[in-house]
DNA sequence: GTCTATAAGGCGATAGAC
DNA sequence: GTCTATCGCCTTATAGAC
């Protein structure tokens, strides 16, 4: 029993063990995973072939099965850890904020959601770029993911005490938040100064005339 | 000469004629667009097949060959009905709206574009649906019309003279917009009360502690 | 115009050698 | 663990009868 491996990889990170052989196997999922990120997140689901994920790790198709039982369960596998990595650079982002005036928090959330779309890794634009809707025998796992992520959002902006319907505004604080990943260039601006303007424009009355 | 018929059915309104005889074809081109529009707005592209639609309108898949030359000329003939009809319902709006405030008139566009991608026959919210990369043979295409119909909005945004990125503003406005598609459940709210809280959302300050 | 039949190819997934 | 080989299915698209 003692060399059992788990050989579905739905965790990327190996279950903590002796580090000192550097589980080769183990990379390769992770390998695997993060070509496949790049893939759903830039072509989606359906145009994503096995073999596109795999060709791009220098395997063939039929190794993948080694790994993973099948497509649906390595798009699980890669929406798991996507939704990882957004919380914790939320967690992140709120950490370093030490002021706790529900505005700030707002924006260092924003922030920390921003950082983690535009991440290079992939991962997170899977979220973005895979809906429920897209893997129907997916589709509730996904929903109950994407749910526990915004429950937080919900209490950061319940917090706010804005006179407006606080779902609506939730609902376009993510979308504006993840609409970054399509236009967004390098260098023209940072995740720290998008998150700052969505919040300005919240906070601060626009129209000259009005009130 | 005066039979012949436009067999690519790109134009879904016959080119105006004797109404005599209701031509029985063209209503057939426009029964698969609608039944088209329906299948790529709520499964996308890649999971829509001819059969698919062809069989919501009691038809055999080979048929669908008489009348589009390919699936995506299918997708593209949709499209560009989608564009019209978000189009036409955003010209209606602001002709409706007999103050010229920029303001004012940006709510109005607002409600006719909400409008259009909440309308249960489903052109306008193939657009959202289907982005440019999902077709690469018409990414070119999909993206001209998606810039045409965006170059009012920068009009729009323009007038406000507001104190932020003019741009961000205008991507942020329309992915609110559209993302009414995905939470919007008839009867809580209509088009036009969304429209009012988002611009209201961003006129007047929500945060009482600010300025 | 619509049908039937089928070609041609790509896909996810499996089996068994190494 | 990864390979080769292949199965079975589904897809877009075509050809020709009606």
């Amino acid at each position: 029993m003692e060399g059992d491996e788990e050989v579905v990889g739905v965790s990327t990170a190996t279950t903590t063990r002796p580090p000192t052989v550097a589980t080769r196997s183990t990379n390769r999922v992770s390998d695997l995973l993060d070509a496949a990120a790049v893939h759903f997140a830039t072509q989606g689901y359906h145009r994503t072939t096995i073999r596109d994920v795999t060709s791009a790790v220098g395997m063939k198709a039929g190794s993948s099965y080694y790994h993973f039982a099948s497509k649906a369960e390595m798009l699980l596998a890669v929406y798991e850890e996507g939704v990882r990595r957004v919380q914790s650079s939320v967690d992140d982002a709120l950490r370093d904020q030490h002021d706790d005036a529900p505005w700030d928090r707002l924006e260092a959330a924003l922030r920390g959601h921003i950082t983690a779309v535009l991440d290079p890794s992939a991962y997170a634009r899977t979220i973005v770029a895979v809906l429920p809707d897209d893997v129907p025998e997916l589709r509730d796992e996904i929903a109950r993911l994407r749910d526990g992520y915004e429950t937080q959002w919900r209490a950061l902006v319940d917090a706010l005490g804005a006179p407006v319907d606080a779902q609506l505004l939730r609902v376009f604080l993510l979308s504006a938040a993840n609409s970054t990943q399509t236009w967004f260039r390098r260098g023209r601006s940072s995740p720290s100064e998008i998150a700052r303007v969505i919040v300005d424009v919240l906070r601060h009355p626009m129209d000259p005339t009005s009130r």
